[in-house]
Parts: structure tokens; C-alpha cells; sequence
DNA sequence: CAAATATATGAATACATGTTCATATATTTG
DNA sequence: CAAATATATGAACATGTATTCATATATTTG
């Protein structure tokens, strides 16, 4: 019943030593999860486009929907989303919202990724 | 009915200087959409506990299943969505098939947005 | 060769998520 | 103040996806 050092592992664990160093070695949980949070907001094709477009310049809800062809909703919906994961922050004049990114880590991120990317293109 | 330059956008748009230059820089759609997908494996806390796991050494199916808490079977799904998004690589040894992060922008990526949470967590 | 072991995989289920539609809010202009 | 404009948002729907369960494959060992 109690098994150590798993429950759910059936089987005998292969390589205790591995098991040991990594376990010390590992990130704590909490940070390792925020991570694939953010990476979770990034993995969408609206939002990946919307945070190219405002590596660019701010923008308005209405340019972005005329620039990805959508609707303002579903673009304020994504916005929306971006904000409180505080990778866009925005500011208010008159009646319009421009967006712009929070941080300019977002975009060395994201500039890391392309170029990742982009190796495997010229293959 | 023919209206440009977006048929969806129901209203004028409010700034064309900025459509037009952001259109000039906007990068190609397929590698935008690729980095997305990229993005889109990573968002994923079991995923990325694999491959912070694989960052520290190459592990195999039970290893991880031990490490992580999971079943076999999920592990090993999961680890062949990484094997064909490239992002790990496996070498076979006898029974055991030992897995491995395929390529070093991975750690990078993944070192920058741990960066980047790990600033948020310290205010 | 049979039993055991390590991993893989197809199908099913449960849950999450993106977009649409309708509508609301806020601000500006006549 | 009424109409117009820019954005926001709740609910519904459709689609995608992670895990589980059962089972298959592959390799090793007795």
C-alpha cells in the first residue's frame, strides 16, 4: 500500500540514482506551472499574431481586427486574456485603447522562439 | 459588400499609417503560426515538467512516471507529442528507451520565460 | 519458448478553450 | 440629451486536448 517512492508507478523504478539528482536538481512546482501558463497564452496562432503586430507599434482593438480579419470581439476577448496574463498593457485616449507589450521580455521570448523556429525552416 | 481593406471589421478603420507599416513588418504568417505551435507544446505543466526534468539529465519512460506521479501511459503520450515536435529526442538501450532534450534553443527558451515568471515572483 | 519487463498506442471520456452572437458600457459628437 | 462610435463581456457552441483504460509490441531473461 504505501510504496515508496511512488503510488501511481507500478512498476520498480528504473534508476534510483537519476531519481535522486534530478529530484534535487528540479525547479520548485509553482514556478515551472507559471511558466507553461505563459507559454499556454503564446501557444494560440490570434494571440502569437497579436503579440507580433504590437512588437511592431500600439494598436487599437479595431486596427488588429482589420489587420487578422476578425471580429473586435474575438480580438478583445484575446486582449483581454493577454492583459491580466500581463503581457499587454494598454492606455486610454479619447474613446480609443491602444494596446502595447508589458515587457520587453515578451518580445526576446518570442524573437528566441522565431528564430528556433525559423532553423528548421532553412533545413 | 466589397469593402476594403477587411470584409469582417464592420467599422472604418481608425488608423490606416499604422495598418499599413505594421502590414510592411508584420513577419510571414507560416513561421508566426509555427512558433505558436511551438509555444502551444510547452503550455502544458506536465510537459514542461518533462522538460525541465530532461534539461537536468536523460531519463526514461519510468523514470519520469516516478518523478512526475503519473502513469506510464501518460508519460510516454506526452512524450511522443515532444519527440515529433522536436523538442526531445530518444536513444534506445536494451529495454529502456532513454529520453533527452533534442536541442539546445529549448533550455534557452525555456530558461528566458523561467526568467521572466521568476521577476514576477520576487515582488 | 514462456514469462516478465519497458514502452507504445487506439479509443473513450472529461475538461478546457476560442469564437460567435447578442448585448452592455463608456465616450464623444451633433 | 440622443445618436454614433469603440470596446467589453456573458453565454452558448464547437472544437481541441490530456488522461485513463485496455491492449499491443518489443526486448530480455529464465
Amino acid at each position: 500500500m504505501n510504496r515508496e517512492p511512488c503510488d501511481i508507478c507500478e512498476v520498480s523504478v528504473i534508476h534510483d540514482d537519476v531519481l535522486v539528482r534530478v529530484r534535487e536538481q528540479m525547479p520548485p512546482e509553482e514556478p515551472v506551472y507559471e511558466v507553461s501558463e505563459l507559454f499556454k497564452v503564446f501557444g494560440d496562432s490570434t494571440r502569437s499574431r497579436i503579440i507580433c503586430a504590437l512588437n511592431i507599434e500600439e494598436m487599437c482593438v479595431c486596427d488588429l481586427a482589420a489587420l487578422l480579419n476578425m471580429t473586435h470581439s474575438a480580438v478583445s476577448h484575446q486582449l483581454r486574456l493577454l492583459k491580466v496574463s500581463h503581457i499587454v498593457k494598454s492606455r486610454k485616449e479619447r474613446r480609443v485603447v491602444y494596446y502595447s507589450l508589458d515587457d520587453a521580455h515578451i518580445g526576446k521570448i518570442f524573437a528566441m522562439a522565431f528564430e528556433h523556429v525559423m532553423e528548421r525552416f532553412e533545413r
